[in-house]
RNA sequence: UACCCCGUGGUGUAAUGGUAACACAGCUGGUUUUGGUCCAGCCAUUCAAGGUUCGAGUCCUUGCGGGGUAGCCA
């Protein structure tokens, strides 16, 4: 009973809306459909859509279809389709059926037929400029076509002409006859059919018309059944027209829905957009883990599982927000804080040595995979007396805060020794090249034969056992909160972040090497990493990294709080 | 200057006429062999004005602000 009531908490508009359906009996259940159109690669906006839609059919217990809505063949391809259903199916989903609009055309021509018959369409001579003058504008209503009152044969009769190819790209259009004066300029009698010779991906070159969104998106909805029709806000001024024609044609009425589309800071979704960094190089390809396609996050290393917990927590409404791109990152780090096992690598080497390590002698030590997992379990990592540590965490001279190795100062080793630093070597141009330490054999990690204690653990790696990786360090691709919104005479291509990839050669611990494609660890005290596909290409492992750690440290000091 | 939709902390979402909740961010402090994690605390009277009501973030009116719509794109 406690379950129940805990399921009821809250609820978005939609969900409220399909209870309210069901309850009033307008809907038996709950069919729902993810429609895209296969002219681009799926991105985190098109996440919240599927986990929408295939959320509210698992949530009720009714389907969800997976249906292209492959109606324009001059932006369509296979390559998209394929795509699609990968990533889909990579966010964790199956649908119910697969359908393509275009499974539909033969029936959708039937139903234009029938309402050329009740004189509820027409076919027009005008071009698309004179339609558009025809159609009048926001705030003067529209003229009718002189075309708009032929009679049922002749309509009938060009109709099939247009089909059988009688005439040429744009000559003609089969138009609904609504109201030229309507307020809603969707319902200015829109667009059914255009004459278009374009090979389609699937009906090759069977049709020379094909119909628009308008008069295939409800139809097909109807068709498949659905009850459920979730859009987003800008096909809000469509829904009469979506009822009109459901009523006209007296088929299935499904009920349309429109939420707000998710806009992220930092973030240029959008398939233009996407599509212009694609073709001139800024990235290298739609899977480019800069880019916010489901195939870049995969490959950046994100988790299905911290995509579909963001779409559950940034929420449906109605309202036109922006979210914090912070908050899909940290969705991100939680996820990967409990799965992740812990690994040591360093990125900025410099050398450490310890001068009264015996000669030779390698020490294994154990670490623990996961601190906040013990089930994780332990893994072992030579040490020896030659270390790499990062070259941040030493400094000569440090501000009081600085907990980490300076010269007279100890720190631990993560999962190793306290060393002591009592001298360092330079060149010729004063940087430290060496750092010299002694360690302290009663201080070994786990062993307690010490109450020694030290402020500061820094991660190192044994130089002569250090696997040798290419290290990928993405950061935004943009440097602004919206590019897409850019100053004057500016365009979104001028905030692309210079340094939005950093490749280096990182040494990390040997059981790196064991780590296969796809596989994510943390690198601690740096951020989270995953193998990428690439491995092996040169010989190297290729981490690229996900999202760094939460850097406490590097906000006090930026807040010059370090002293 | 048409029609439609929307206005709750820094950012989002919730509160279904009964006295603003949750998350993220931020700030304090504690724990910690990751400056990670974890724990504790702090951080809004709901765009404005009227109205209905015992009672309004929720309902009504007006105003203001934001978004969408004039493809033979979806």
């Amino acid at each position: 009973m406690s379950e129940e009531n805990e399921k009821r908490e809250s609820r978005n508009f939609i969900e409220q809306a399909i209870e309210a359906d069901l309850a009033s009996g307008r809907f038996k259940s709950v069919q729902t459909r993810f429609p895209p159109e296969p002219n681009g690669y799926l991105h985190i906006g098109h996440a919240k859509s599927i986990c929408l839609n295939f959320g509210l059919a698992q949530n009720n217990n009714g389907t969800c279809n997976l249906r292209f809505d492959d109606t324009n063949p001059a932006k369509e391809e296979v390559e998209y389709v394929e795509s699609i259903m990968e990533d889909i199916r990579w966010l964790g989903f199956e649908w119910d059926s697969l359908h393509f609009a275009s499974d539909y055309f033969d029936q959708l021509y039937e139903w234009a037929e029938k309402l050329i018959q009740s004189g509820d369409a027409y076919v027009c001579d005008l071009s698309s400029d004179e339609t558009r003058e025809y159609r009048g504008t926001l705030t003067e209503p529209g003229k009718n076509s002189p075309f708009r009152e032929r009679s049922v044969q002749e309509n009938l009769d060009l109709f099939r002409r247009m089909r059988a190819g009688d005439f040429e790209d744009g000559a003609k259009s089969l138009r609904a006859k609504i109201d030229m004066a309507s307020p809603n300029i969707n319902m200015r009698d829109p667009v059914m059919y255009r004459i278009l010779r374009a090979t389609h991906h699937r009906t090759g070159d069977k049709w020379c018309i094909y119909p628009t969104y308008d008069w295939t998106h409800g139809q097909s909805d109807s068709i498949e059944e659905i009850s459920f029709s979730i859009c987003t806000l800008e096909f809000e001024n469509h829904r009469p027209l979506y009822d009109w024609f459901c009523d006209k044609l007296g088929i299935h009425h499904p009920r349309q829905i429109e939420f707000a589309k998710l806009k992220l800071s930092t973030l240029m979704i959008g398939k233009r957009y996407m599509l212009k960094l694609v073709k001139e190089g800024y990235v290298s390809g739609w899977d480019d883990p800069r880019m916010p396609t489901l195939s870049g996050y995969r490959r950046r290393g994100y988790t299905p599982e911290s995509i579909r917990k963001f779409c559950a927590d940034v929420g449906v409404a109605k309202f036109n927000s922006t979210i914090d791109i912070i908050r899909l990152e940290s969705t991100v780090r939680e996820h990967l804080n409990r799965v992740a096992p812990r690994r040591m690598a360093v990125l900025d080497p410099v050398k450490l040595t310890l001068t009264n390590w015996p000669e030779g002698h390698v020490e294994i030590s154990e670490a623990v995979n996961n601190p906040g997992e013990p089930t994780a379990g332990k893994r072992q990592i030579p040490m020896s007396g030659n270390l790499l540590i990062e070259r941040e965490d030493f400094r000569e001279e440090a501000p009081r805060k600085f907990f980490r190795l300076k010269k007279g100062g100890a720190v631990r080793l993560r999962a190793g020794f306290i060393i002591d630093c009592h001298d360092v070597v330079k060149d010729d141009d004063g940087n430290v090249i060496e750092i010299l330490c002694t360690y302290d054999p009663e201080t070994k990690s786990g062993a307690n034969t010490s109450e020694r204690k030290v402020k500061g653990t820094i991660h190192w790696v044994s130089a002569e056992h250090a696997e040798e990786l290419e290290v990928r360090l993405y950061d935004r691709l943009f440097t602004c909160e919206n590019p897409g919104s850019p100053e004057e005479g500016k365009t979104f291509i001028d905030y692309l972040n210079s340094d939005s990839l950093r490749v280096i050669t990182g040494h990390g611990e040997p059981c790196l090497r064991d780590h296969e494609a796809g596989d994510r660890v943390q690198f601690e005290r740096l951020g989270y990493f995953v193998v990428d596909k690439d491995s092996e290409r040169n010989g190297k492992r290729v981490f690229n990294r996900v999202v760094t750690l939460r850097d406490t440290w590097g906000k006090m000091e930026a807040k010059g709080k370090a002293n």
